[in-house]
DNA sequence: AAATCTCCCTAACAATCGTTAGAGAGGTTC
DNA sequence: GAACCTCTCTAACGATTGTTAGGGAGATTT
C-alpha cells in the first residue's frame, strides 16, 4: 500500500471512530509515521483527505449498484425452487458482504453517521446509501419475483417495507454500533435470517 | 434560564451537531455570552458539562420509564374498542412527543450516535435508549392487550418485532437526519399511522 | 553529466485549544 | 462596618492546531 492510501486507511479509522474535526493532522502522520509536510504533499489539505474519501466511496458504489442491477436481470428461476433462495442470495451477497460488512463501506457509514448533522453533503449521501438505496433496490428485485408469480403484486409494497425496515433496523443496532466483530456479525445473521424464514416459509 | 443551564442548553445544541471534542470552550462561552474563567466556575472542565448533560437524560429517561409503568397499568379497555386505538395512544403519547420529538431527548440521541464509537458509557446508553428500552416498552403493552383476547398470544413476539422495527427504522429516516423540522415530524408521523392502520385495521 | 521529478525530511508560523490565578462588584451574614 | 459568599471579569499559561518554506536523497529523463 503506498502513502497516499496509507495515509487515507489511517484517516478513515480515525474519522469514522472520533470525527472529522476531533482527528489531528499530527494523529494520522503519527500513525502512518511519516511528518506533517509529507502528508502535504499527498494532499492538499485536511478537507482534501475526507473529499478523497468522498470520492472513493461514490465509485465503491456505483460499481456495486451496476452489480445489482445486472443479478436482477437474472432469468427467472426454475419451478420449484423456493422463492426464499433468491431474495436470501440477493440479500446476502450483494447488500451484506460487499455492503454493510465491508470494512471500507462500513467505516464509511460510520463517518456518514457522524458527519451528517454538520455536512450536507454527507447527510444525503448518508440518506441515499442507508435509505433510499437499499429500498429502491428491494423493491426491484421483490417486483421481478411478482413476475413469476410467488407474490401477489399488490402486496408487494408492503412486503418490501416490512423487509427494508427490518434490516435497517439491525444495521443499525449491530453494524454501525460498537465495534464490528464477529460475534455482532453472526448476530445481524441469524435474525435477518430467522425474520426471512417466518416471513416466506412458515 | 440562570447561566448554569444556558450553558448546558448552548453546549448540548453545538455537541449533537459537531461532535463534543470538535466544540471549543470559547464557541460555548461566545454564544451564551460569558468568559471562559465563568464558565470555569459553574463546571470543574469541558468532560463536566457533558457527565452533566449524561446525569440530566438520565434522570429524565427514568421519569418517562415510570410513567409509561404506570401507564400499562390501566384497566383493559372496554369492549368493541378497537385495539389500535390504545396502541396507538401509547406510542403517540409517550414514546414519541414527550421522547423522540422532545427538543432535549432528540438532541441527546444526536450526541450520542455521534459519540458512541469512542465513548463506552454514551454506547450502552445509546443501545438502552434506541433499542433495547422501546423494544421492551412494546412488549410489555402488547402482552397486556393479549390478555384481553385481541391477539393470539404465540404471534405477540414477531408483531412485536415487526412494530419496533418500523418504527426504530423510521426513527433514524426522520428523526435522526439532518434538522429536526414540522416537515420531518409529519412525515414520519403519517408513515406511523399508515403502518398502524395497515398492520391492525385493513 | 546535467537537469528534472518524486517523495520525504527539519523547522517553524500564527491561531486556537483547555485551563487557571487573581481581582472586583453586589448582596447577605456576623 | 467587617467579613463572607456568589458570580463575573481581565489576562495569561503551555500545549496543540492546520499549514508552509526550504532542503535533500534517490530515481528518471534529457
Amino acid at each position: 500500500m503506498n502513502t497516499r492510501d496509507k495515509i487515507m486507511d489511517v484517516a478513515l479509522n480515525m474519522f469514522s471512530e472520533r470525527g472529522y474535526e476531533a482527528v489531528s493532522i499530527r494523529d494520522i502522520c503519527g500513525e502512518v509515521g511519516i511528518k506533517e509536510s509529507t502528508l502535504y504533499y499527498h494532499f492538499k489539505n485536511k478537507k482534501d483527505i475526507l473529499d478523497s474519501l468522498i470520492e472513493k466511496f461514490r465509485s465503491h458504489i456505483d460499481g456495486l449498484l451496476t452489480h445489482v442491477d445486472e443479478i436482477t436481470e437474472m432469468p427467472p428461476q426454475k419451478k420449484g425452487k423456493k422463492h426464499d433462495d433468491i431474495s436470501l442470495k440477493m440479500v446476502d451477497s450483494y447488500m451484506i458482504d460487499s455492503y454493510l460488512f465491508d470494512p471500507f463501506c462500513n467505516l464509511m457509514l460510520r463517518l456518514m453517521m457522524i458527519e451528517q448533522f454538520h455536512n450536507e453533503e454527507l447527510r444525503v449521501l448518508y440518506e441515499k446509501t442507508l435509505f433510499t438505496d437499499p429500498y429502491e433496490i428491494q423493491m426491484s428485485v421483490f417486483k421481478k419475483l411478482a413476475t413469476t408469480g410467488v407474490f401477489p403484486e399488490k402486496e408487494i409494497e408492503w412486503i418490501v417495507k416490512e423487509i427494508h425496515s427490518y434490516m435497517t433496523m439491525l444495521t443499525f443496532k449491530y453494524l454501525l454500533n460498537g465495534e464490528l466483530t464477529k460475534e455482532r456479525k453472526k448476530a445481524y445473521q441469524k435474525e435477518v435470517h430467522d425474520f426471512m424464514t417466518r416471513r416466506f416459509i412458515a
